[in-house]
DNA sequence: CGAACCCTTGACTTGAATCAACATAGGTGG
DNA sequence: CCACCTATGTTGATTCAAGTCAAGGGTTCG
């Protein structure tokens, strides 16, 4: 019987490549990134969970990935064994449907992420992904983004420096722009211009 | 009951995105790629497929990429309803974890090649590459490559000539030759310096 | 207050793209 | 067999998008 608790992390790793994975990880609040690192320091974040969101699901013993909170977050683990039996106790649950909508998620959103890394230019990954942020909080007004400039660049395959002027060149030509002094609050102003640049 | 076929197909078109999947292929000989295009003619290969691949299975009714064989191939096709019927026969057949693994295979290669787009110079890449198909082939004497220069540089978001470049700078460091006139033919000289590059 | 971050902006450098020329291989048909 | 054509690949010269280096402002927090 999977056994479940919750736990509070404040900018915090919650599990390294390579540890064993022993837990299934879903956020109830804040947010956490995922990623891989080389020796030489070069990062490239996987991707952003947002609550809801379930992350730590592995095929092998261990973990693909490093996972850290990015701001003050609350997860919930729970207790796993191998990915099949998890994905019988999950079929029995909520049914298969459910459990493959999950990995194939995932799968298209690194074949997705794939393309935009590998032949889309500064301005149009900065777009991508205010647009991707954009959906999957369901149109706010106002985005309070939970990550910073780096960690935004090293998901788009960018330096933080280039970031902050393709964030700059959007607000120039008025398709966003900062609301308040936080630069990490954003108010989209032109979705569709936004949406023509994501392609 | 699934029914088989087999097919041959020279240089062209298997499937195309956005089609309706009613197939699943599996690779008997010969070479396969599947890509993604923009609208301006920007393309990312996802994946070489090699004989014994099986590519096409989907979540959805529609293809995510396009397939095209780069050589004579020949492949089979297996007639599909769901995923979550594919899962249950396969399952019967061969246990759910070859399932899974098959899977989750796919999403840890395009895992690890997003890192190789976002953060790797063109010359890790082009060793990353060769390093790749070097273990898919078996680490052949000879390795002789189904793909283009132009099919590379897709694979690893880059252009042609800089593949041309990278491999001419590995030949002149004698990490790797090119066997006969064709450039195609491939001898590895030195895997460990070309592990080192790929990092 | 000072220290530690985070973000922006400017000046400059550089790695890969672009543009261009040429070489070679393979196929076709006279 | 050769003349021609198209594919493919290499290499050199130049350009440009993004990276690097550097300075400065704004917040937060002890």
């Amino acid at each position: 019987m999977p056994t479940e608790t919750e736990q509070y992390c404040k900018k915090a790793t919650i599990f390294s490549e390579g540890e064993e994975a022993n837990c299934v990880y879903q956020i109830t609040s804040g947010a956490v990134r995922t990623c891989k690192l080389f020796s030489d320091g070069r990062r490239l974040i996987n991707a952003f969970h947002l609550p809801g969101d379930i992350f730590g699901l592995e095929n092998c013993s261990t973990h693909r990935f490093t996972a850290e909170a990015i701001v003050e977050t609350k997860v919930r683990m729970t207790r796993r064994l191998s990915l099949v039996d998890t994905m019988a106790n999950w079929t029995r649950e909520a049914g298969a449907t459910s459990f493959l909508g999950l990995i194939t998620r995932n799968l298209q959103h690194a074949e997705n992420h794939m393309l935009l890394l590998g032949r889309k230019t500064a301005l149009e990954k900065v777009a991508a992904f205010l647009h991707e942020m954009d959906t999957r909080l369901d149109h706010p007004n106002v985005m309070d983004l939970p990550m910073s400039r780096r960690d935004i660049a090293d998901y788009l395959g960018l330096k933080l420096e280039t970031v902050s002027r393709a964030l700059a060149t959007l607000r120039d030509e008025k398709v966003m722009g900062f609301d308040g002094s936080t630069q990490r609050r954003i108010v989209l102003l032109d979705r569709r211009r936004l949406v023509e640049l994501d392609t």
